[in-house]
DNA sequence: CCTTACATTCAGTTTATACTGAACGTACAA
DNA sequence: TTGTACGTTCAGTATAAACTGAATGTAAGG
């Protein structure tokens, strides 16, 4: 099969259980193969999808700090690439999420007085698998951000020497965001 | 009493930006503040739905490891109650959703040939912060599963390193996951 | 056999959201 | 000013999924 286009495609279908729209994935996933920044229209004739689409969803993956909006000198058109620490920020964006569910967990905790003991015990089980697995994502992610943005020598394990993540682009016009 | 039925019907929203729908998560809800089994009939009662859509959502929950259903002596009833390591089931469904992407990303990596140094770097990147990040969760949850079988008593200890297991207490019901 | 007490499945309806074309707004150039 | 080239928003349609009542299936008791 075509190979990029099938990526982009089951993208497209992966994006659809993690709370963004079908378009949205084919996005991100078009992002992801283009070395170069896309302009909307590009990637709406990419696609196959309206401007329309294009517009909205790219939002959403600016909102969730997945993509950042490019800006090239004289030129009037949005540009669109993926940025640079996306991959943690897709994690962020779901550990996020997740801090919901346990948050809520802890006020109804919290608040109510008269929970049998089986039910308290499973609010401080809530706690205690927060506490033991979900801090280290948070812990590691933090780890990861210190090193973010320094050039090369990166490597924790595994795998063979990478590069690093992606070096910044020319950005000129950065700005608004939701 | 605003607080238990504020619970379940946060816990229905929280729910669907989670791949469940509405009535999945206010089982959920229901469940959590439970501490008897619960039938059937007992949870459309309680949550004003329909016999239909209990019996399909509480097979999503079973089928994620959430929910066990429960048989009594002289009861032809299903009764259902959550299984003992619920939270820790949620966390590894998300995870094994989280591996689809990944996966994704690794077969796009290793089979496509051409692709532009940047873009390689991007899946070496997304490489890394799996290997960095992610793993780091599997690896929590292992340890977890190590002395799992036991609701609660035992108290969280952020940060430290070692989590270490504790005596086990009342062993309620180890079951199978799915 | 028939009836009762369940759970599940089916078919239809409602509801939400993705997606679109077209209208609109804006900035720039002439 | 007009005209052009963009991006966004709006109003409507299409699509998918949730949810339901009723039908179906199953086992036990009589």
């Amino acid at each position: 099969m075509a190979h990029p286009d099938s990526f982009i495609e089951r993208m497209g279908l992966a994006a659809e259980s993690d709370g963004l729209s079908r378009i949205a994935g084919r996005l991100f996933g078009a992002l992801i193969l283009h070395s170069e920044p896309c302009s909307l229209d590009d990637l709406a004739d990419q696609l196959g999808v309206s401007k329309a689409s294009v517009s909205t969803e790219a939002r959403r993956l600016l909102e969730r700090g997945v993509a950042e909006r490019i800006g090239k000198p004289g030129d009037r058109r949005d540009y669109y690439s993926l940025s640079s620490d996306f991959f943690a920020q897709i994690i962020r964006f779901r550990l996020s999420r997740w801090a919901t569910l346990h948050r809520l967990a802890k006020e109804m905790h919290e608040e109510a007085g008269d929970l049998p003991r089986l039910v308290r015990e499973r609010f401080a089980y809530i706690e205690d698998v927060n506490d033991f697995v979900l801090a280290r994502v948070d812990e590691a992610l933090r780890e990861w951000s210190e090193h973010e943005g320094r050039p090369a020598e990166r490597r924790r394990q595994r795998r063979t020497n990478t590069p690093k993540p992606v070096a910044k682009r020319q950005v000129v016009r950065g700005e608004r965001l939701g």
